[in-house]
Order: structure tokens, then C-alpha cells, then sequence
DNA sequence: GCAAAAGTGTTGGGAGTACACCCATGC
DNA sequence: GCATGGGTGTACTCCCAACACTTTTGC
């Protein structure tokens, strides 16, 4: 090894991911009970193991609370302020997720004690976890504004008042759903299927899936496109 | 220290700095020689030093290099991957810049051997830095669509002409004058001095600055806005 | 007076928003 | 037959894009 890197400081490496998803009706997270005596609630975290990439640890610490692999993963914000974990200098790296909560729900590993919080009723939050979980609130509305991602939190077969609840969910507010609709027919990126939901309201709703070749080539535009050279003025 | 940490293995942690300048006709990346034999060019870069913020860190960098401080400075992304650095596993986190070269351009520390390259004509990159200069014009495009952050590329006083070069150069295209001017002026951010500048046109262009209230206020909103929750769809 | 860049206005099309009624079905 | 949620159409506004001529001044 060179004496340049020799001489320097090494630092732990951890991961914490913000796990979304939604249940119908709110958009939840993930959050794993932290201590004995009193009650905290933490990210689901990890080390960085020797081996594996950013990604893949992020990955592998979804997969052991959730069971799920292959799930929407997305690197959010290297966090590094000395003293934000008071025992150790460390610097985590946060990812969040998205995962369709409706098709797995029942998966959650019991290793961990996990339960789902409301994203607009947190409880406190260890270390800087809570300013995580705000950028990631953050940058999925904003990566749902402009990308099809919504789509990561629903099961395959979804109903558009089921989208509509969740972008309702994500923005908090309460869209019109004729324009909801529209517009969101408009991308193309669904395919009607004929069969409707039952059980649920008295007409029941069809059911759409993604249009599998739209949806790959539409991960840069979607409802509002990153402007075009020529559309940004 | 607690047993869980004892068992972690660490890691050297990196900064490297996208140090981005326009030069009133191109925009350029700040890079430095590396290597004795070969002409390798890399980003600049440092260590994280045990009692500084990451962002603390990524500024010092930019300040030992530029001698420039202030300077508008932005998380880009964490690069992690095994074997990205063939010596000793070091993970970097990368950040980006936007530095005031016109007004600088002669500061730059002769300590290390650097030169701006246009964006658009880059040499071979050490290791994966030409990714995150890849990945740094993509976050300038999309950022500078959506906050006024161009701004910081500028000197103080500046022509809409001038603006609307950087703005050519930032997304490597020729905007329409007329268009351009009309909805840069319409954000009501600039403020027009009745100084004209000299030398580069007969006509002379008006000098614009910006509106120091009204910039601070619109971190959020410039060009286009980050959809709120009504506009959406 | 001419070359070179600065500065400005109009118009048409498309997208977004607001808004209200009918439909299908289970009970 | 009625209550509940599903599904659709229209009109207005605003923003964007396309496009060409006049102005100023140094030489």
C-alpha cells in the first residue's frame, strides 16, 4: 500500500435504507425498534461488507427484513457529520426503497422487530434518521413527479383509483380524478385489463398493469419530463 | 466502543470535487494531473479528516485547489464499488461544484498541475471519475432547469447574451433569444443596471444582477417549479 | 454606410385546471 | 330503489414555441 493511503484515517461504513410502502390507503416506512428500556425506532441498517457494492449492501439489508429482492433501490444521501452516531464516527450511506407492501406484507422477518409508520406520523427517530427519512419523503415526490416509480409500490394488477389514492398519498392532497385519469392515461405506459376488482366498491374498477416495453423506455419521462434542451426555455 | 462496532471492518473514505466553470463560451471541469510517466487526469480529491463534515470536507478541497470559498457546492453521489480504487478499497463521495471563473480564473494553486477541459472534449479519467462527471453534467442539466443555481457559474454583473451562452453550453444547444430573455426576465430575479458593457458588441448589452431577496427566496421555484401537490397533475 | 450583436412582439397549439353528471352494481 | 364508488367531457386559461425585423454603434 502507498504511505499516502497509509496515512490516513479509515471510518465504519453503514447503510440505512428508507423503505416505502403503501397499504391502500397512507404511504408508510419501515422502521426497525431500537433499545430495551425505552422505545426508539431506527432505519433498517447495516454494515458494508468487504465484498459488496454500495447497491448490494443496501439491497441485502432490504432483503433481510422484507424477504424481497429486486425491489425499487435508489442511493439518496451520503450522511457523515461527526458525532451523528455519538459512539463511533460513522459514515452512512442511505438508500431508499420502494416495495409492493400489498403483494409481501406478511414477509417481515421477525430477527428484527419491524412495524410500518404513517410518513406523516413518525415517531423519533435515532441519530439523524429522521432528516433521512424527510430527504427521502422529499426526493420521492419529487422522483414521482417526474418518473413512473409509483408503479414500484403497487402490486402488478392495480386499480386507477388505487393509483390515484397512493399519488394522494405521496402528496398529501387530494387530486381531481377526472384529470387524475387522464393524465395519467395519457403516457400510454398502461394496458386495461378486462377483468374489474371486486369486493371493494359495488361497480368495481378495472384493473391495469404496466405495458412492460413503455415502462423501460419511459425511466426518463413521465409525467413531467427533465426539460429537453429545448423545452427548458 | 460496543462489540458491534469492534467487528466492522473500515474503509478510507474519499471526497472528489466536479469543480465546474464556464469561461463566457464553454463549460468546463477542473481537473488535475496525475501520474509521472503517462498523462493521467483525475479529479481533485482528499481525504476525510476526523473532525470535518463531509461537505466541510468537499469545500476545503475545492478552497486548496481554487482558493475560492463559498463556493456552490452540492452532493452528487457515493461510489463504493469494490476495485474502484485498484489499491485499498476506498469509498468516495463525490460532490460538485459551481465556481465564479471569470472573476478567479487566475487563482488557481500551482501546487497541484490542473486545467479546465470542456465537457464536451474530456480526457481518460482515473479510475470512475469519469462517471461522476458524467453524472455531475446530468445533475447540473436537470438542477440548473429547475433553481436559479446557473447563477453561481457568473460574475456578479452579466449580460442576458451572457446567460443565455452558459445556458447554450450547460445543455449544449442554442436557445431562442427572444424566448430566453422573456422567461429569464419573468422569474423578476435580475435587476437591470444602466451599465452597458464594453469591448465585446458595438451595441453594448445591459449589465443584469441579481436580486438578492428575491434569489434567496427562490431556491425552490426558478424555471420550472418542483411540482407542488396541486399542479401535478 | 455597413457589419455585428442587442433588443423586442405576435400568434397558434397544447397542456393544465376547474367543474358536474351519468353508470353499474350490491344490497 | 338507493347508496356507493367508477367513469367520462368541456371550456377556459396560461405557458410555450416558433418566428423576423428594428436598433445601436464601432469601424
Amino acid at each position: 500500500m502507498l504511505a499516502q493511503y497509509k496515512e490516513q484515517h479509515p471510518y465504519l461504513l453503514a447503510l440505512d435504507s428508507i423503505i416505502f410502502g403503501f397499504d391502500g390507503e397512507g404511504l408508510n416506512v419501515l422502521l426497525v425498534e431500537r433499545g430495551v428500556g425505552e422505545k426508539t425506532w431506527s432505519l433498517m441498517g447495516g454494515w458494508l461488507q468487504p465484498q459488496e457494492s454500495l447497491e448490494q449492501a443496501a439491497a441485502r439489508i432490504v432483503f433481510d427484513l422484507t424477504g424481497l429482492k429486486e425491489v425499487y433501490l435508489e442511493q439518496l444521501h451520503a450522511f457523515g457529520n461527526p458525532g451523528r452516531d455519538p459512539i463511533v464516527r460513522t459514515i452512512s450511506v442511505a438508500y431508499f426503497s420502494l416495495v409492493k407492501l400489498a403483494d409481501h406484507a406478511a414477509k417481515l422477518s421477525e430477527a428484527f422487530k419491524a412495524r410500518w409508520f404513517s410518513i406523516y406520523n413518525l415517531p423519533n427517530l435515532l441519530f439523524d434518521h429522521g432528516d433521512m427519512v424527510a430527504l427521502a419523503i422529499e426526493r420521492l415526490r419529487y422522483k414521482a413527479s417526474q418518473h413512473p416509480i409509483g408503479f414500484e409500490l403497487l402490486p402488478n394488477k392495480f386499480t386507477i383509483p388505487q393509483l390515484k389514492k397512493l399519488y394522494d398519498a405521496i402528496y398529501h392532497t387530494d387530486f381531481d380524478k377526472r384529470n387524475f385519469s387522464r393524465k395519467i392515461l395519457s403516457t400510454k405506459l398502461l394496458i386495461k385489463l378486462s377483468e374489474k376488482q371486486k369486493g371493494y366498491s359495488k361497480k368495481g374498477a378495472f384493473y391495469y398493469q404496466l405495458d412492460p416495453d413503455r415502462y423501460q423506455k419511459s425511466v426518463h419521462s413521465f409525467l413531467n419530463v427533465i426539460p429537453h434542451a429545448e423545452t427548458i426555455m
